[in-house]
DNA sequence: CGCATTCCCTGGGTGC
DNA sequence: TGCACCCAGGGAATGC
């Protein structure tokens, strides 16, 4: 499941890759992929238009078009690949096809189907584009720094885990790295935001930026069905120290990891070596 | 407004 | 081997 640094990866390949190429054909075979278009609109205001830009905030990502802006979020287990002119583009999961003046084609696979596609004119402001209306600013923005995270927790009764994948607060942490950030930063992950002090949220940031950034370093994260699209897989999981790792001995001190639920997401957490306050 | 619940999807896992 | 059933999970929509 791509999260920030999944994400980015994702994005420097496919600009290292397709930068500058343009949109010669369009098929959408699943048009539920798009937001708030038919498949015919879709086409229309893609077709011919160049890959000019490669950005990103939290899990969106934003390529930057001759007019428009064509924002994908990948959900759960959307992925890109590139194939060559001679190779079959075409599986059950294949559900946009772009074919590129260089003859490739970009597809967009996705097995389960919770994938957005949205296009936006270029000049309408990020706030008002439908797909960021709950995203605030993305975990390394500077506008995000203890303070902010502190004033946005005090008015708020919910707990780290909740809190930490709460896009709106700030973008780009999912289930896996927000595991990660609470045991690095030793929170019990059901912790109540408004105990924590701004060191606290000091800690938790400088270890979200670190894992994050160690995240990107290692070309993203594979669990279960991410592969880049280039199928670089990240080494990060040999990483993870408590996501999916239940009945392990914690890194720290020995004891097992535990798997509950918070928030409805599974949340794996070392009871001991992480303290509510 | 905040917070909880439901829904979207399908492959994998389980039980018989 | 196959079938029925349940579950995970990000975010939008809906409910209170």
């Amino acid at each position: 499941m791509p999260e920030l640094p999944e994400v980015e990866t994702v994005l420097r390949t496919l600009e290292h890759q397709i930068k500058g190429r343009q949109i010669v054909q369009i098929e959408v075979r699943y048009a539920k992929m798009i937001d708030a278009m038919d498949a015919s609109e879709f086409t229309k205001r893609l077709m011919h238009q160049h890959f000019v830009t490669f950005s990103r905030v939290g899990k969106y990502l934003v390529f930057g078009m001759d007019d428009v802006n064509l924002v994908v979020h990948l959900r759960m287990e959307g992925k890109f690949y590139i194939y060559q002119k001679d190779e079959d583009p075409y599986s059950k999961h294949a559900h946009i096809v772009f074919t590129l003046d260089d003859g490739r084609k970009l597809v967009y696979h996705d097995v389960r189907k919770f994938g957005r596609m949205y296009i936006y004119d270029k000049d309408q402001p990020l706030p008002l584009q439908k797909a960021f209306q709950h995203v605030g600013y993305d975990a390394f923005d500077v506008r995000v720094d203890a303070n902010y995270l502190y004033q946005q927790a005090k008015k708020r009764k919910t707990t780290l885990k909740q809190f930490l994948l709460d896009q709106s607060v700030m973008a780009g942490v999912g289930n896996i790295y927000a595991d990660e950030i609470a045991y690095r930063s030793k929170f019990h992950p059901e912790t109540k935001v408004y105990h924590l002090t701004k060191k606290d949220f000091q800690t938790i940031l400088d270890n979200t930026r670190m894992i994050l950034k160690g995240a990107i370093k290692a070309g993203g994260t594979t669990i279960r069905s991410y592969t880049s699209s280039l199928g670089v897989d990240g080494k990060f999981q040999l990483q993870l120290k408590v996501h999916m790792k239940k009945g392990d001995a914690c890194p720290t001190c020995g004891k097992p990891i535990e798997k509950i639920v918070v928030g409805g997401r599974g949340t794996y957490l070392c009871r001991t070596c992480q303290k509510r306050k």
